[in-house]
DNA sequence: TCCACACTGAGCCATATGGTTCAGTATTCC
DNA sequence: GGAATACTGAACCATATGGCTCAGTGTGGA
């Protein structure tokens, strides 16, 4: 099940955290591996491994399936959408804040050339 | 000085991943603030207020100064582009994976179908 | 049947994180 | 000068994180 709770950035976001498992989503991103070839890959023990894609399936962002006695990894459910929404609007914010200011510099400016005019005269 | 070393995104994601920050950016957005103003918005001790400034701080996305004896926060130099776009890669690889998927999906089903007809025959 | 393989879970360890209190220090205002 | 303000830093605490080992458990192949 899909959590929409108000902690699903803090579970994605902290998921993307870790270099570790951003190289595993970009792994799985060419192809389905298992919990053994990760580890493998990524010079770690299974254990280890295991802890990362539990915490990439918490968040949505991988899903596993076992089959026999190997669990397969693939990209999971959350495609980041509203995490990529977030920041777009951030980055809008982030503008919309500095144009602001320049704003105010231009305001500034032109006030400091008015004056500078009015000592000419 | 802004730092592009690999764990750049490890700071960044990491800073997103507490709610109280993501809040603070939210509130800088609106204009800029004091420490005290933000502690006493987010219901905190300074000191806490003061980790978490230096938190988002360290990853650029907060830059404060000190004037008098107080410390003015306001947004930083990182729009976070970089981040913006791995995530939009990732998307990318995300679609282009279930895409691939559905190719693998299509040929077997023609396949069945390919059978279906040898059978009825 | 038996061995090897792939995972799982408990538990340990060092360090990081998110918070606090308390005791300064520097500034501002009366 | 003295009190109030705004921050700063050290130290503490509980919990989380990122790793490990070790001892299972379940599956597949010879």
């Amino acid at each position: 099940m899909v959590q929409y709770s108000p902690s699903r950035f803090s579970a994605s976001f902290a998921a993307l955290a870790d270099a570790t498992r951003r190289g595993v989503l970009a792994q799985l991103a060419n192809g389905d591996a298992s919990i053994s070839d990760l580890a493998d890959r990524f010079d770690m023990t299974l254990t280890g491994m295991k802890k990362h894609v539990g915490v990439l399936e918490l968040a949505g962002l991988v899903s596993t399936e076992k089959v026999g006695r190997v669990r397969t990894c693939r990209l999971g459910p959350c495609r980041l959408d509203e995490e990529l929404a977030w920041l777009a609007r951030y980055r809008r914010m982030w503008d919309a804040r500095f144009e602001a200011l320049d704003g105010v510099i231009d305001v500034l400016q032109r006030k400091e050339k008015a004056r500078g005019r009015q000592k000419r005269r």
